[in-house]
DNA sequence: TATTATATGATAGTATTACTATTATATTTG
DNA sequence: CAAATATAATAGTAATACTATCATATAATA
């Protein structure tokens, strides 16, 4: 599994940047920086001058890599939804039966990033907690409908139709199979916000995990 | 009902902005109009500048109302879920049966906004599309944690606390009730954001609500 | 009615952002 | 070694997100 995630390119929209950062040295310490970056400041401080500064490269070299920060928020998070993607589908391959099948997608899709790969220049743990905090800001936006078309969120919808279909295979007769994989999606990022933020708007803490919530939620609407 | 919504203020917290709006004719139209441009723009292209013209007015001014436009921003939801609050209580507070009264109070929370009540000068259809759309970017800031403390995100609160009352009435064996009243709330605008805008990722479309999902989700996981 | 607060408007100015353009200098590749 | 390509350095622009100052209009009060 490590073995394969270390030889492995996440496949990401290829007009979503100028330049493909993997393509080069600068373009690798672009992305890995950018996280750090993005993580510690929060998306709204951080800009491609105070990344060009930190990595001692200069701004309008950032600009041949990418169109602008959101575009690299795109990239980044793209880059995440495609390694979980990987996860998921190598962890759930193998296995015969539906529901538990199911159990380990959702263990899969709500737990926390909680060790760095460390074969790569981009840090999963952090990028876990970038998505967490900045994912929606990709596209809450009025051009959505049109980076909608572009392809910029296929693996996002790739992976909720993943788990859609893994609720359909375990119960056909339920009416809301997308709606489900996406609230169990967006609703583990939610909750691990909560979790940090508002702690009284979540029942998740160091004892019980979104995963938890979710397995009790998901097999409580299915028949199994 | 529509009588008591006309005559009631919402009780917003005095720090989000330095001048009630609500205390002056130039006020009303900073809200009126912004309300307007954030929706037709979206929350990144809106400028206090752009807002000024638009209602005729100095951008100076406007910012003796409201420190920056995140402060606007936060006014403007803090009065929805406020409206929101008083439509809860007023329909559910009359209702017996705890069962009866959770499915209103998911109906209240999850279903569309359709009829500007025409009262005051907030426009709560184009309130209710803002909130689906750029409330998360209020409170995913570096600054959440301060501003929580501040008392910014109060209405909310309690209002996710008041489902979660209602589901610990009705089954107080339940291990996740403030998680699933969160669910319920930022799910419900997650999912009438899909429908807009990535009709493949949820089953809500014109004749599937997302009250309907989050009926049967709620109920399902709940002992009644 | 005159005085004086207070609210709003007009104008200007600043630092920062989000770029674009140009030219110079490395580095790689053929 | 020449030519192509990548990166760096520098400069410049329009817009943003404000702050400051002063003028004027309106309202409250003495």
């Amino acid at each position: 599994m490590e073995q394969l995630l270390q030889s492995l390119k996440i496949g990401i929209n290829e007009k979503i940047f100028i330049k493909d950062p993997e393509s080069s040295d600068l373009g690798k310490r672009i992305v890995e920086e950018s996280i750090i970056m993005i993580h510690q400041m929060g998306f709204e401080s951080f800009t491609f001058r105070k990344l060009g500064t930190k990595i001692k490269s200069n701004e309008s070299s950032i600009y041949r890599y990418f169109e602008n920060k959101h575009k690299l928020l795109l990239y980044l998070t793209s880059w995440y939804w495609g390694w979980l993607e990987y996860q998921l589908v190598f962890s759930t391959n193998s296995i015969p039966d539906a529901k538990d099948k199911l159990t380990k997608a959702i263990e899969i899709m709500t737990r926390e990033t909680k060790e760095d790969s460390a074969f790569s220049h981009i840090n999963e743990v952090l990028l876990n907690k970038i998505v967490i905090n900045e994912y929606s800001k990709s596209y809450l936006t009025k051009e959505v409908d049109t980076e909608n078309k572009e392809g910029y969120f296929v693996i996002y919808k790739r992976l909720i139709n993943r788990i859609s279909n893994m609720i359909k295979a375990l119960d056909s007769s339920y009416p809301y199979p997308s709606s489900l994989s996406s609230t169990i999606i967006e609703g583990s990022l939610h909750q691990h916000f909560l979790k940090e933020h508002f702690s009284s708007l979540t029942d998740c803490n160091e004892n019980i995990s979104p995963t938890e919530y979710f397995i009790d939620l998901v097999f409580k609407s299915l028949k199994s």
